[in-house]
DNA sequence: GCTACTCGGGG
DNA sequence: GTGTACGAGTAGC
């Protein structure tokens, strides 16, 4: 019998642990295969361990056993105690207790299910093969198959069961106006939920404590929410998803549940309640099924200025929710009947499209791709990160070949590392830019330059060299010393070497593959296998880390520095192009060809030659050309790339560094930065870029922009009144409360301002764009000009050498108010507006801005004079 | 420039 | 549950 696991845990039965494993099969079938033969341990190190630990009940053997210590090379392995243990929730107590009277212990940590895993080399969604006779009688697990497990093969088998999905969405009120609900206080009136495949003949359904036709029908909330639990148990998802479900509608259902004494029991374990942790966020554990939010994937996987459900799906799935404002729930639950028709509508879309961008995105691959790689159940690979991770991978391989593993630092060690880490980790080389706009420019990057460091320098905790007496080791830039790789390879290298090996196989078989699901899961794995080899990189530096070790984060940088700088001076030297630009595994050349074919050409033989000279596994690869570049500074530039492929070039703008969508800019900046770029890369005349961007604020002056341009749109994320500061959206949602409270935003609800003109601060002049429109207020084109356009846009005109005065224009000098008056005078004051330019000064302390402040006032209080070069400061005139 | 704090999503 | 764990963006020095 063959089945991919999906969950394990333990239970105790007669103070002995079993271990249950709960998978599908091909077939679909649930799983639940228990292993009794199982005990906790960890290991010591110390004198007379035996007596430490006399008496104590918990503690069943010790044995004598040898193993490496996991940091500094070691000639010969160690004595330690091996302690075994009755009961896997008892080990901190042991360990503590041995830690305090001075023992060292390692791999005391590690939860039991994982210490299993470790050992029989299991994998979360990995395949095993069991032999799948006899039967467990028990009523506390729910599966279809409940087996034995005594033997068990672990099976490298591609391909995914087919999960099942529930999505769930809740609705509730506040009992307070104008605030977010309470789960202490406030029921759940409706929940829809969604189901992968049909149950019961239905694709979805909605409970209401309202009824109406669409929805079925509830006394009260407990009778809804225990309808809740018998919908789950007899649909029997494998996954349970939501938009922000985590955060939100489960912990939710949890504590409505808790309020009216509802046990949690809807896991595949009829033992254990669904348990909901506060940490820094909640994390919510079903026995047998997994949370998978997808909110929290979309904001990890994908760049978007905003992630609400509708905006997410309408970006992702190109349809977005029902139209009903948040603020206006309350009032569709107790309106008409039309109204709440439309509310159960909104409820059941939200729900459907939740569940779509889980399954029509398969957001689900990449995660499942890294559980299997790292060894990982799905659940963790989704509720924690990169170090969870590694440190599975590494335990099972330290292990193979006996060392051991250590403990997590605790607070103060943390804290210890966190201060060494500030000090002493040195980071990547990067390259001074050379100033100005650059034609014809080939990009070359190392190929998985960390790793490939890891690798061919056979740096790992176990090569490190922590006393002198090998010889010929291989010596770091930063110092430190590694065993070479005929004495001892490392394992951190090993474990590199297949991974990277592994992905090179994987993107083969893409290769040759055409169904289009295949390629897919390929395409995962490929970049799981990526994320991985790129993450042990980070984790010797990382604080947390139970392999950490700053000398050996310091050797791979410093070898990389190394690198890089060598490959810079091989290039000018070797071939006599200059090197413009690099940043830790890259470099940017300059090549004396027009064509792009010839400059490939250039790319590649640089490529080639500089690896051929190149030790170990290094490699440099052409990347692509940047038919111009703009470096603006360190870690920031516009290029115009071509990048070839089997179907000829692709060309894409790029950028670095500099933002071109940012939450709080509205779609004017955004679309000019974007299109001075594109002037400057494209077309190649700084001239037109100035031009253009001259335009752009006359045309602001003159009021001629859309106002739909010059709107910021911002969450109320609390009742106007609850803002500590001044903010624009809180000011404005104030002043729509007095003239129409009717239409007055609620918080949750999405408020788009613009900014007009007036005498007030300038957050008080936040306006909604409608009203503008209708009392034609005018638009305060200074702000706009001051706040929005130009401290993005003067950095790129900075880096093509283009001083202010000459971007701005010259001409006498003008007051503000006439340089921004939205009349007549506007055209004439347009090419003299820009001399204020030259900045402001304080009347009182003399602090200068480029810009001034936004409350229009000098921070000291002091009143804002115009900074002229050429004579007195002026007064600035509103 | 760095560090400390906030807030996102959800109703 | 043998595990204490976001992360980007901004305000504030």
């Amino acid at each position: 019998m063959l089945f991919q696991i999906l969950d394990v845990d333990y239970t105790m039965v007669d103070e002995k642990p079993i271990i249950r494993i709960f998978g599908k099969t091909e077939d679909g079938e649930t799983v639940c295969g228990f292993y009794e033969d199982y005990l906790p341990y960890f290991y010591a190190r110390g004198e007379k361990l035996e007596e430490a630990v006399k008496g104590e009940g918990n503690v069943i053997r010790v044995e004598k056993v040898k193993r490496f210590l996991p940091i500094g090379y070691q000639k010969q392995t160690i004595d330690l105690h091996r302690i075994t243990l009755r009961n896997p929730a008892k080990t901190p107590e042991i360990r503590d207790k041995l830690r305090s009277r001075g023992f060292e212990v390692f791999e005391a940590d590690i939860p039991f299910k994982y210490r299993f895993m470790a050992d029989f080399d299991l994998a979360g969604m990995g395949w095993i093969e069991v032999d799948g006779s006899g039967g467990v009688t028990t009523n506390t697990v729910s599966a279809q198959r409940k087996i034995p497990i005594k033997n068990f093969k672990k099976i490298g088998k591609d391909g995914m069961v087919p999960l099942r999905f529930l999505c769930l969405d809740i609705e509730c009120v506040s009992l307070k106006e104008g605030e977010m609900p309470d789960s202490r206080d406030d029921p759940i009136i409706m929940i829809s939920a969604v189901f992968s495949e049909p149950h019961k003949g239905e694709r979805s359904i909605v409970l209401s404590t309202r009824s109406d036709r669409g929805v079925k029908p509830f006394e009260g909330e407990k009778e809804m929410l225990e309808e809740l639990i018998n919908i789950i148990m007899d649909y029997d998802p494998d996954v349970i998803t939501g938009f922000n479900i985590n955060n939100f509608d489960m912990p939710y259902i949890l504590e409505r549940m808790r309020q009216n004494n509802i046990s949690p029991m809807f896991g595949r374990c009829k033992k254990h309640v669904t348990k909901n942790q506060i940490m820094s966020r909640f994390k919510i554990n079903i026995a047998g099924r997994v949370m998978v939010d997808s909110f929290e994937m979309i904001k990890r996987d994908f760049s978007m200025k905003r992630y609400d459900l509708n905006t997410v799906s309408n970006e992702l799935l190109g349809e977005g929710k029902e139209d009903v404002k948040k603020s206006q729930i309350e009032k569709f639950w107790k309106g008409s009947q039309e109204k709440f028709r439309s509310l159960i509508r909104y409820s059941k879309k939200d729900s459907e499209l939740a569940m779509k961008l889980v399954l029509n995105l398969n957001l689900l691959d990449k995660y499942v791709a890294l559980a299997k790689i790292s060894g990982t159940l799905l659940q963790d690979i989704l509720d924690s990160g990169e170090t969870t991770r590694i440190e599975n991978l590494i335990l099972r391989e330290f292990n193979k070949e006996d060392f051991v593993l250590p403990c997590k630092p605790d607070g103060s060690e943390v804290s210890k590392r966190e201060k060494m880490r500030r000090a002493e980790l040195k980071g990547g080389y990067v390259l001074e830019p050379e100033k100005g706009l650059h034609s014809s420019v080939i990009v070359l990057d190392f190929k998985a330059m960390y790793p490939s460091l890891i690798r061919t320098f056979n740096i790992c905790p176990t090569t490190l060299i922590m006393k002198d007496g090998v010889e010929k080791p291989v010596t770091s830039p930063s110092g430190a010393k590694f065993v070479p790789e005929n004495i001892r390879k490392g394992i951190i290298p090993k474990i590199l070497e297949r991974l990277m090996e592994e992905r090179q196989k994987v993107k083969g078989k893409m290769k040759k593959e055409s169904d289009s699901g295949k390629i897919r899961e390929l395409a995962a794995e490929e970049l799981a296998l990526k994320i991985m080899s790129n993450a042990f990189y980070g984790h010797f530096g990382y604080p947390r880390a139970k392999v950490y070790s700053m000398e050996i984060a310091n050797s791979i940088t410093a070898f990389g520095r190394e690198t890089i700088k060598k490959t810079k001076d091989f290039i000018e030297k070797d071939f006599g192009y200059k090197v413009i630009y690099g940043d830790t595994d890259s470099v940017m050349v300059k090549v004396p060809f027009e064509n792009l074919e010839e400059i490939k050409k250039a790319g590649e033989e640089v490529a080639k030659r500089v690896t051929s000279v190149l030790k170990g596994v290094m490699e440099l690869e052409f990347e692509k050309t940047f038919k111009r570049f703009l470096p603006l500074t360190k870690k920031r530039y516009a290029a115009w790339s071509f990048e070839s492929d089997e179907d000829g070039w692709r060309e894409t703008m790029e950028t670095k560094g500099i933002e071109t969508v940012r939450r709080d800019w509205c779609d004017l900046t955004s679309e000019t930065i974007e299109k001075v770029l594109e002037i400057i890369l494209k077309k190649n005349d700084i001239k037109e870029a100035v031009h253009y961007f001259k335009g752009v604020a006359d045309s602001m002056i003159e009021g001629k922009i859309p106002i739909q341009k010059l709107v910021v749109t911002k969450t109320m994320t609390k009742r106007a009144e609850g803002y500590a500061g001044i903010q624009p959206h809180a000011e404005l949602v104030k002043k729509i409360k007095k003239r129409s409270p009717a239409e007055c935003p609620g918080v949750g609800d999405r408020i788009g301002y613009v900014i007009v003109k007036g005498a007030e601060l300038l957050s008080k002049r936040a306006e909604d764009p409608l009203y503008v429109i209708e009392k034609k207020l005018p638009i305060d084109s200074r702000y706009y000009i001051e706040n929005q356009l130009l401290p993005p846009l003067e950095r790129i005109f900075i880096a093509l050498g283009i001083s202010k005065t000459e971007l701005l224009g010259k001409g006498k000098q003008v007051s503000l108010f006439t340089a921004f008056a939205n009349n007549s005078k506007a055209k004439a004051a347009k090419e003299v507006y820009y001399k204020y330019m030259e900045g402001f000064v304080c009347e009182k302390c003399y602090k200068t801005y480029d810009f001034p402040p936004l409350r229009g006032v000098c921070e000291c209080g002091g009143t804002l004079l115009f900074n002229s070069p050429q004579g007195p400061a002026r007064r600035v005139i509103y």
